[in-house]
DNA sequence: GTAGGGTTAG
């Protein structure tokens, strides 16, 4: 039943729209799907070009490089750096789109605070900047860890004194700003501010991060008003802003992660019916949602429709329905996909190594999951931080107390150190009555 | 050809 109706839901908008509304069940040949997969947008970026070198037009070939940059962002900050003293010391001096390249290029990069001082220098010699340069750097203060949502409101300031009128680009970083650090409230004042604004309207990007932000916030009951609220806020944009491909992505998510999976669906029909196209991580959402709403069936025949069409040459996915099959106990199927990768031309990366260590140990394979580690440890997908922490995860559940203890010192030797569920656990180890020798080595580690 | 939106591991 289940599976008839994940068929249709994709097949009924590959009939012509005049008969796309006659029968959504009707059609269920595998061969339609083929034009969704055919829609579906990858992302591929680039190829990097190679590092600024001596060149007969060293300004052209500075200006492809930022342009290229901003794309991707530099391979190292040394490289940024260079570039950004080059140009300060260039005559006549570069645009200040250039200089804005240069400023994306270190988001691109996380580097905020580099960012955020590159701009203070600027200022500081008087080298124009626009508007684009303020939002920018708004942003990065938005995205930086330390609290400088402070600092953000105070550059829109600064930008109204130095003549610039801020847009709508402006507000809705900082409306994501303040969501992003958790002040729902401040974020729905300004964005219902924008809403009896004159000069400044909202458009779809800001609708769909308050969408975003009322999805992703809160437990529980809570969590259900506020996805309602979502879908109320999608149906009033108004007429002319047309909710993208994005917009339906977050709403999808935040259906499947409160379990109402059949809206979820409802939607992804509602998009292809709007003649949207699905991305790339559409099909994530999807396959993820139907992985975690007990759907793994559904899971393993969407994913074997991309497979067929092609589209999933992506880890990711990969990753995503790794997951699944071991949170669904079909811990075989994921091993043999997993040792199946390289013959399809994927490498597995550190997260789907840590996905599998995982189902290994849940599975009460602990010694197996060793050998994954190990096998890591010399080859050029290191272990990270979550890896230790999940194999520690798994040694304490399987008991192995004297293995758990060997692993929290090679953590610590990698200077990883635990989370907050490690250390719970070391606590709950503990507390219990069971204070064998390693139980106590245990207790020596953790008031070191 | 410069700025703001969506996904996956513990």
């Amino acid at each position: 039943m289940m599976k008839m109706a994940f068929k249709s839901l994709l097949s009924c908008r590959f009939l012509p729209h005049s008969s796309a509304a006659v029968s959504s069940y009707c059609v269920t040949r595998v061969d339609s799907h083929f034009h969704l997969f055919s829609t579906i947008t990858n992302h591929n970026p680039k190829p990097k070009p190679p590092f600024i070198a001596s060149s007969p037009r060293p300004h052209a070939q500075l200006q492809q490089l930022l342009y290229d940059k901003s794309k991707i962002g530099f391979d190292n900050l040394d490289d940024a750096l260079f570039v950004f003293h080059k140009m300060l010391n260039m005559k006549p001096p570069l645009s200040v789109m250039k200089f804005n390249q240069l400023l994306v290029a270190l988001v691109r990069m996380q580097k905020y605070s580099v960012a955020v001082s590159m701009f203070r220098e600027l200022r500081v010699l008087c080298i124009p900047v626009n508007i684009v340069t303020f939002n920018t750097i708004i942003k990065c203060c938005c995205c930086h860890l330390n609290n400088t949502l402070d600092h953000a409101f105070s550059l829109l300031g600064g930008m109204i004194k130095s003549g610039l009128v801020p847009n709508v680009v402006t507000y809705t970083t900082l409306i994501k700003g303040l969501l992003s650090q958790d002040r729902p409230v401040d974020a729905e004042h300004l964005f219902k501010k924008l809403l009896t604004f004159n000069e400044v309207q909202p458009n779809v990007v800001t609708y769909s991060i308050v969408i975003d932000g009322l999805c992703k916030t809160s437990n529980g009951y809570c969590k259900r008003q506020k996805v309602d609220k979502a879908i109320d806020l999608r149906r009033q944009m108004p007429e002319g802003l047309k909710p993208g491909v994005e917009t339906y992505n977050t709403i999808i998510h935040g259906l499947f992660q409160m379990g109402r999976h059949g809206e979820a669906r409802n939607l992804f029909n509602e998009l292809l019916s709007n003649g949207d196209k699905p991305d790339i991580i559409t099909c994530r959402i999807l396959l993820d949602g139907f992985c975690k709403n007990q759907q793994i069936d559904e899971a393993i025949s969407f994913f074997g429709l991309m497979e067929c069409n092609g589209i999933i040459h992506d880890i990711q996915i990969y990753n995503i329905l790794i997951d699944g099959l071991c949170k669904n106990r079909k811990l075989d199927e994921a091993r043999h996909i997993f040792n199946n990768l390289v013959s399809r031309g994927l490498q597995p990366d550190v997260v789907t190594h840590n996905i599998l260590i995982r189902g290994l140990c849940q599975e009460g394979l602990f010694e197996e999951a060793k050998e994954l580690l190990s096998k890591m440890e010399v080859s050029s997908c290191l272990p990270n931080d979550v890896t230790y922490n999940t194999i520690i995860h798994g040694s304490l559940v399987n008991k192995k107390y004297k293995e758990a203890l060997v692993l929290i010192e090679t953590m610590r030797t990698r200077r990883f150190s635990a989370d907050a569920s490690t250390t719970s656990m070391v606590i709950d180890l503990l507390s219990t009555e069971e204070q064998d020798q390693s139980v106590l080595a245990f207790r020596k580690w953790f008031l070191q």
